[in-house]
DNA sequence: CATCCTTTACGAAAAGTTTCGTAGTTCCCC
DNA sequence: GGGGAACTACGAAACTTTTCGTAAAGGATG
């Protein structure tokens, strides 16, 4: 069951390598963190064992080096952040927020296509 | 001089408050605070001493009750939590956090035109 | 089986955030 | 000018998050 509370900086870094490379072990886990910072190995277990408390993770015990994976969705936690900052930082409004990713950003023609056809889906709905 | 470290959630509060409302005394953003959650006055108080020596806010003390306001500027912040959600939760894409976004909310028809304005400057300086 | 290596478990220190009690100051008003 | 109300300052408690040292267990190997 998926959490509803945010994860910390520090868990969302975590989630990120196991949304993206897989169920993985605290060893692999660990030396992906290594590549953006220094962490001992311990305290990336560890930081995994609390995620696991929180069911922000499972894990696989069956062979020794236990397997952990996300518990939860990326998307889920990407809307739930998103709101999050939506709310506390831009007041609620969802224009403000995609003008300012828009401005600060540098999209591809493809994304820029996406996001178009996007906003033509809105608006033809809207009628 | 504007600070570089992100603001935390309760500070964000405050911020926000403080851009809203302009500069104001403990007491009117305690008031504030307290629409929206249960905040002892001198809890207020201690958070924007706090920011005050890191620079969050500035004051005027010529008056017995010191008068706050915002030292940052809510743009510089609204970018820097969103890069840091990009950067941490989309993995960069910002394409991607604007699609969720604009999934997620119920634009105007005039914040769609604005965004569509933008996504034409922008396609047009590619060229 | 003695030793070494890898791994987990756990407690606790370190650091950061939030809350609040208490004490002291200033000002107002009777 | 004494007492109370409105403030500020400050320290410390309560929490949360992050980091790491140490111990112990499991497995591999000479």
């Amino acid at each position: 069951m998926a959490k509803k509370q945010k994860p910390t900086d520090s868990e969302l870094e975590i989630l990120q390598i196991l949304w993206e490379g897989g169920a993985s072990t605290v060893k692999a886990v660990n030396e992906k963190l290594n590549e953006k910072k220094e962490t001992g190995y311990t305290t990336t277990l560890k930081m995994l064992q609390i995620m696991f408390e929180k069911n922000l993770v499972e894990r696989n015990e069956n062979e020794r080096s236990h397997v952990y994976k996300a518990a939860i969705n990326k998307d889920d936690i990407q809307k739930l952040l998103l709101d999050k900052l939506l709310e506390t930082a831009f007041s609620g409004s969802a224009a403000n927020l995609v003008l300012h990713a828009l401005g600060n950003s540098n999209p591809s023609k493809e994304e820029l296509t996406k996001i178009k056809e996007l906003l033509n889906q809105i608006e033809k709905e809207r009628k």
